[in-house]
DNA sequence: TACAGTTGAACTGTACTACAGTTTGGTTCA
DNA sequence: TGAACCAAACTGTAGTACAGTTCAACTGTA
């Protein structure tokens, strides 16, 4: 521990910090999916030149919140029947790939541990902690894949689609939702695999089915 | 089929299309790992504005051949043994669980007529062909996953590992190629997922040392 | 009343200029 | 030989300008 331990030189661009926030922005629901990111609004508002914003908005694009489109600009991403699909069946495809393999003890530890906070969300009632532990969870299942490409890859789609929820505003059950990852985990601790993968591939599936309910009375 | 189908405006920015031009001088090799990509002597070159390139570089930043450094702008990846060694690590776990699931009939098909290429090129001999054809391959079987986002995922890495490959000018020795590969065919081609597994696993373990190996001779 | 056509404001895509701060490679000096 | 210094090159950001596109409101017509 050195005494300037911490100390660190702001090494980071205005349009970085810039993209970090439009990001929080996003997530937190100041754009609903679909809206138009203006570029002369955004840069008068905050103080900055355009092409400030314009490549804040560039970076952005990177975590996959916005996409563009000519002349139009950048455009917030918006949870269609066919995206939801899409990211739920990779999803599917990652989560049980990795319950087949067999964690070693500190993975097995992380998502005994990330179960837990799962638990315990569940009894605040708080609905934004539930998503983020549940989302945590299966992030936590991911790890025993042991690739970092694709530990950053779902984390990737894990904000895409805690954003899908924020502006669904998911009706959470909690009781639900627990008992359904609590057969999950005792598979896993169990370290039947067939089952484990049966268990995930339910969880997802029935998720899915929920948020396209969703979907369709939201329209 | 309409009468106009095919008929399409030209739509996309000068941007979008520098992205697409530097991409393709890169992957040919005119810029190598490392090399910063300046603006203004591109932008001079190609008689664009300097915020025009500086847009064109943050596209190209989304397949994943730069990546930004504060107050250096954009930089060419390089093969380092950490970026292989976890490009393959998800290669592999994507592409064995690609060989668990049972492929379609056009699966199936697309993946013997993609083994069938490979055998064509290696018969020619040309190297940019063979690797093509290789990774043609490979992401025909994660086709099995039936999943979209990963085949996007996997296609961003092929892109990548085929600069690599590029960069290190690999000398490949066809026969021993296709041999290879042929093992897998026959796996798939049986249905024997186990054996399918185990032979992917092997390939692309052969296949993250020899490149190690090149990577070690280049230095 | 419904609908085609027109118009204008708002906005994007691109260019150009400018400048402070950082990096870099070379050169001088101890 | 190595540290200190310096100037050139380059990035990050601001600001202005303008042509082309989009979009919604307005107008005229059947």
């Amino acid at each position: 521990m050195s005494a300037l331990d911490g100390l660190e030189v702001r090494r980071t661009t205005t349009a970085q910090q810039l993209a970090d926030g439009l990001a929080d922005r996003i997530m937190a629901g100041a754009f609903g999916p679909g809206d138009r990111l203006r570029e002369s609004a955004i840069a008068a508002e905050l103080g900055v030149a355009r092409n400030t914003i314009r490549e804040a908005v560039r970076i952005l694009e990177l975590t996959g919140l916005v996409r563009y489109e000519v002349n139009r600009g950048a455009v917030v991403i918006a949870p269609t029947p066919e995206n939801v699909e899409a990211l739920y069946t990779a999803r599917e495809r990652l989560e049980t790939a990795a319950a087949v393999r067999t964690p070693r003890p500190e993975q097995l530890q992380a998502i005994n541990t990330a179960f837990d906070d799962l638990v315990e969300a569940a009894k605040t009632g708080d609905p934004k902690q539930i998503v983020d532990r549940d989302l945590a969870f299966h992030q936590a299942i991911v790890t025993t894949l042991d690739s970092s490409r694709l530990d950053d890859f779902y984390a990737a789609m894990t904000k895409e689609l805690r954003f899908y929820l924020t502006v669904l505003s998911k009706d959470d059950t909690p009781d639900e939702i627990v008992a359904e990852h609590r057969v999950i985990v005792d598979a896993i601790r169990a370290g039947d695999r067939d089952r484990a993968v049966a268990e995930i591939s339910a969880h997802i599936d029935t998720s899915v089915q929920r948020l396209k309910q969703l979907l369709a009375d939201d329209r």
